[in-house]
DNA sequence: AATGAATGAGCTTTCATTCAT
DNA sequence: AATGAATGAAAGCTCATTCAT
């Protein structure tokens, strides 16, 4: 268990989310971080092991120990970094933030020349990529999020913000002509993330089988083009049977 | 050794789900199931409350004591009438499976003359408002079908057949012609069946304000039946631009 | 279970053992002692299925319950008739005590022209079936015995009744000249009774396996009389032939 | 992570007997064992204490607090040692073993000039004395192998030993024609090895009264030696042709 | 920094027993 | 006489957490 050389700099660093969403869990970053090099190695190596366990058994049924044990330590080590389970949870969570939020960019990016469909249909990967290998760790994240603030607020604050910039961006294609104008920006986004995230959660966590994930890929993103009614621009009319 | 005397009809009747999955709470039911008219309200009792409770407090939080209480009994009685709180909540689901069922053979009915699309309208509004109604028990139920086999197994099923009778019910749009012939009748199902539940259950959660209900089901529709590429039938030919 | 026709004598009879050991149970039997038939009947089943459950279960690990619904009833008739399961016991213990001093007298008798030996070898084999066959409920009692005076009360006297008999015996045989004059006559007795009623216990069991019952009743029976440095009387040196 | 330290040889050494039989208490041994000084004590006081509660209250009405606290502890510290009171007796029991076993050899030493009866009184000695001293313990340990597959596997195995050790012995005498060659050796030590244990558990205890214990002795190896018809060896010649 | 020992709170579960019917 | 419902006491066990080293 010695090895473990890289302390992932995600999570020695302050986790850089908009809102500090993080009471305790900065106290300790503060007070009771560790100092030395290898104190921030073990802390690394924490976050990881929670997270895995995290995985594998939900939070309920996690043990503090299942955490300590696979980060190569004892019980009592934990408490040397985190002050709860939740505690580390919240440093899982601020984590996996960046992680998802990555590819989003892409489809609002103006310097492309891409079509909104092909910004769409990559947007759409990316999206269902990381959603699928996250699948599991956010739905635990989800589940705490109804019983702990903090949680919920870092939830809320990470769902919400990918909401937000759908948004703008369905706006702009409506205000193009190039979507439906009859829906809701927001409401719609809202629907078509939720379908996004929990389809990738629930048919293609990839040990739980479910569909061939590229074939998943063009589905969805067909279905979402189709809600949108897009239109690709300029051309001057585009016939439907092409949509693809 | 009476034959098991009328037990109040909401919550005993054994339920009539397809395949079976209640061993031990089957054989509660045959052997150790009240046997009197006191008996078999207070077991309705305790099933209320195990739903009230653990949509206040989730699973793993709740205490079979917090159940007993909120019925009126001390915790010991509730071991006359479950052996578990996955038993109790084995049968709030199996209660909670008709409900939910209910309003989809509208959709399917074929002696209707309603359009698909009102006919999509109409299903959507009641699995909406069902689903807005039940959606935290049914979340404590996702939650704990990912460890327990007894309750994915009714969740699984619950599910499937759900999609299943989406699919059916779109391929035949396909081969009449009156929905988008590329998409993949299971996925698609599969992934709007999420966005609809999802966001039920997400953003029309009555206590926690989200959308106006009406607003949300007029828009959930849109959604879908764009998403479908949905035309009415026996109209000539529609052109795709009247959608709305 | 109507059955269960003839009120078994022995447990409907208040026991006659010599000391009353019974302080609640003859409470029972005089004041909420079944007054009907079919009460004197329930009764006895009660017995009977209390000495299977036992048997089977062990004291500790024997619930009311079990008894109660081998005898057809519920859990709580059970309390009709008993105060508790080692009032019960009791019940049990005093019918057995009937059966295993039966053979016992055979030794004794003085009319026998029996030989010593050939009556040594008639009640080993009395007593080892009889233990072999009751050794299970005996070891229930003895255990039971060691935690509750009443249960040891009525087993002492039981176990002291035969020594007393046998050492009385023996002291004959030593005054005849017939039997090893060093031996005490009631330590003697009490090794030999314990060797026997153990050996009984430990290798007869009938499920068991162990010996062949038989050659184990010859071998004991030899050890018997080796102990005891048994002779044959009628030989010439001892003219004494009224062995009783 | 130190190279567990030397345990109090007493409770701690990990019982040298033949076959191993602790799937769980060896776990616990090298896994969960104590690994400070300070455990290891608190360890063997815990042994130490369970085998006087077991002795005073028998296997199941000892508490595991009763345990706990006779060792100074908390009900809880108990399961950092062991899972179970069962697993602890096992660990009772495995030191009793050593115990027991130590003074049968005598009777085999080949070296010895003994006499045969001379050897025989010798062991017999020690073992009454043993057995009078752990008789209490021994009770429970036998109580609990009737419903306690690694408790008996222990049981057994240390009688079964005793009676092969004892057979082989009794068979060298009968091939030296000095004891009565009728007697089946293995049945014979069977019986006898019954007599001696049970004898001493049920009339020797020391605080239960009973026999004076130097005449017991005298008198249990007479009756064993007789029993044997057992003859010093180069006398020439024994004329009790009557043994049968 | 890290460990092992120890604690205490709390939960599930089992059962003998009582009560109303 | 018999039952089902209900209770209360107590046990076993788990775990997060603290403490001394």
């Amino acid at each position: 268990m010695e090895p473990a050389p890289q302390p992932s700099p995600a999570t020695a660093t302050p986790p850089t989310i908009g809102v500090d969403v993080r009471p305790r869990a900065q106290q300790r970053w503060d007070d009771d971080g560790p100092r030395s090099r290898r104190g921030a190695e073990t802390r690394a190596r924490l976050v990881e092991a929670a997270k895995a366990v995290f995985e594998e058994k939900g939070f309920h049924e996690a043990r503090i120990s299942d955490v300590a044990e696979r980060a190569g330590l004892t019980h009592s080590a934990f408490y040397h970094y985190f002050d709860s389970k939740e505690d580390i949870l919240l440093e899982v969570a601020a984590v996996l933030d960046h992680t998802l939020n990555a590819g989003v960019d892409i489809i609002l990016d103006p310097s492309s020349t891409a079509t909104p469909r092909e910004r769409i249909a990559a947007a759409m990967r990316i999206r269902l990529e990381a959603h699928r290998k996250e699948a599991r760790i956010m739905n635990v994240i989800e589940q705490v999020s109804r019983h702990n603030e903090q949680v919920r607020a870092l939830w809320t604050q990470f769902y919400k913000q990918h909401v937000k910039e759908m948004a703008n961006s369905i706006e702009q294609l409506q205000r193009r002509g190039l979507a439906d104008p009859a829906l809701d920006p927001v409401m719609t986004t809202d629907a078509l993330a939720v379908m996004t995230i929990r389809f990738a959660e629930q048919s293609l966590l990839q040990d739980d089988a479910g569909y061939d994930f590229d074939a998943a890929v063009e589905q969805i993103t067909r279905i979402y083009i189709n809600a949108l009614q897009l239109r690709d621009p300029r051309k001057p009319r585009r016939r439907r049977d092409d949509t693809g």
